[in-house]
DNA sequence: GTCCCGCATTTTGTATTCAAAATGCATAGT
DNA sequence: ACTATGCATTTTGAATACAAAATGCGGGAC
C-alpha cells in the first residue's frame, strides 16, 4: 500500500475541487477560513495555500483584506472560458502524432457510441466526457500545453453543475464524438480539428441555452 | 499619492518576477525560504504564498520536502510555450473588434519601425516588444484569456536574458511587426494572424538558434 | 424616524513557533 | 579503500499567536 505523501495544500485543493463539483460552493460566496479550516481537520495555513492555488486557477477571486470568494459565474465568462480550452485542444490534436491519432480513433468511436441510452447523473456524463477528451488528446507530447488545459478547465468546472443533464444535448455531444472519431479515422486531422472546435461551441451552445441570464 | 495597499505575497512575487528577468536567479536552483524572507524583510508565510502563485504559472517546481526550486529550462519547454502563447495570440486577435484593429494599425506600424536603430540592451529590446503585443491585443474583449496570456508568458520570461540580443534577429522582429501592421491596415485579418503566428515560430527558431543543447 | 459616528467583534494578513523530514558528515565495519 | 549506518544540522511543512483591517451593531444627534 503506497502511503499518502503530498503536501496537505495539494490534498486540500483537490478536496476543495471535489466539494465545488458535488455543488456545495455557491458562486460568489465569501470563503471562511477559520471555518472551512476546522471542517476539514486542518489548520489556516495550508488551507490558505490551496485557496491562493485556486486563485491562480480562477476558481477563486481574492482582494485585500476580505479574503476569498468563489468567482461570481457569468455568460461572458463561460463564452470566454470555450474559447480558451477550444483553441487549446485544438492545438493540442494539430501537435499530436498521427499515427497514435489513427491507433485511439477506434476506441474514441467505441467510447461515443457506448452507453448512450443508459440514464446517468450529470457527473456520470462529464465524468465520460472528461475521459473522452483525455484520451484524445493522449498523443498530444505538449506537456506545459495538457498542464494549462486541465487549469483552464477547473476553472470550468464551476458551470458544469449549473445545467441539468438532458437526453436530446447528451445525444448531440455523443454523435459530434463520433464525427470527430470517424474523421481521424479517416486520417483527416484537420477535418477533425474542425469538427472538435465545433463539439465546443456547440457544447458551449447548449448550456446556454439552459443558464439563467446574468 | 494613492498608497500601496496588496497583499504582500502579490508584491513578493512581483518583486520575485523582476529579479528573475535581471537574471538573479539561475534556472534549477533551490529557493532557501528563511535566506530570501530575511533578504526581502518578510516572513516565510507570505513568501511562501507567493512561491506557490508562482508555482501555478510554471516559474518554479516544488516537491514534498524538497521545497521550491527555480524551474529548469529546456528547448523542449521552449518550443512548447511558444505554440501555446501563439495560438493563444492568435485567438485574441481573431476575436478582436476590426474596427480597433483599424484603428491601432498605425501606431502598431510606429512603433514597429521606430528607435530600430538604436542600440538596446536586452532588457530594452524585451519591454518594446512586450508593449506592441500588449497594444495589438488591447482590443481583445476576451478578459480571461488576456489573463491566461499574462500568466503563460510570465513562465516564459525565464528565458529572455538566455540569450544577447543581436542586431540582426531585432532587426527581423521589427520587420514582422511591420509585416503585422500592415495587414491590419490592409483590413486583412486572416493574414494578420498567419504573420502573427510566423512572427513567434520565427522569433523561437531566433532564440533556439543562439540557445546551448540541453 | 433616520443618519452618522464610535466601539466591540469578527476575519483576514503576517509573524512566530513547533514538528517532521531531508541533508551531510563522521565513524565503524567489511 | 569503500560502503553503510547513525547522529547532528538544516530546511521544509504545518500550527499557533499576534496585529491590523473590515464588519456589524448600538446609541446619540438632528
Amino acid at each position: 500500500m503506497a502511503i499518502e505523501r503530498r503536501p496537505l495544500r495539494e490534498q486540500i485543493r483537490d478536496e476543495l475541487m471535489d466539494r465545488l463539483t458535488r455543488g456545495e460552493f455557491a458562486a460568489g460566496t465569501d470563503v471562511n477560513e477559520a471555518v472551512l479550516a476546522a471542517e476539514l481537520g486542518v489548520s489556516r495555513t495550508p488551507l490558505r495555500e490551496a485557496l491562493i492555488a485556486l486563485a491562480g486557477e480562477g476558481v477563486l477571486e481574492s482582494s485585500q483584506g476580505r479574503g476569498f470568494r468563489f468567482a461570481p459565474v457569468s455568460r461572458k465568462e463561460f463564452r470566454e472560458l470555450v474559447a480558451i480550452v477550444a483553441a487549446l485542444e485544438a492545438l493540442a490534436l494539430e501537435s499530436s502524432d498521427p499515427g497514435h491519432l489513427r491507433t485511439i480513433a477506434p476506441r474514441l468511436l467505441d467510447l461515443a457510441q457506448g452507453f448512450p441510452d443508459q440514464v446517468a447523473t450529470h457527473a456520470t456524463v462529464d465524468r465520460r466526457d472528461d475521459e473522452w477528451h483525455g484520451l484524445l488528446l493522449s498523443g498530444c507530447a505538449n506537456e506545459r500545453l495538457l498542464d494549462l488545459l486541465t487549469r483552464v478547465k477547473a476553472g470550468m468546472r464551476r458551470y458544469e453543475n449549473l445545467v441539468v443533464a438532458e437526453d436530446e444535448p447528451v445525444a448531440r455531444e455523443s454523435e459530434e464524438h463520433c464525427e470527430i472519431a470517424r474523421r481521424l479515422l479517416a486520417d483527416d486531422l484537420p477535418g477533425a480539428i474542425t469538427a472538435l472546435r465545433a463539439n465546443w461551441i456547440g457544447g458551449m451552445e447548449r448550456m446556454l441555452a439552459h443558464l439563467p441570464e446574468d
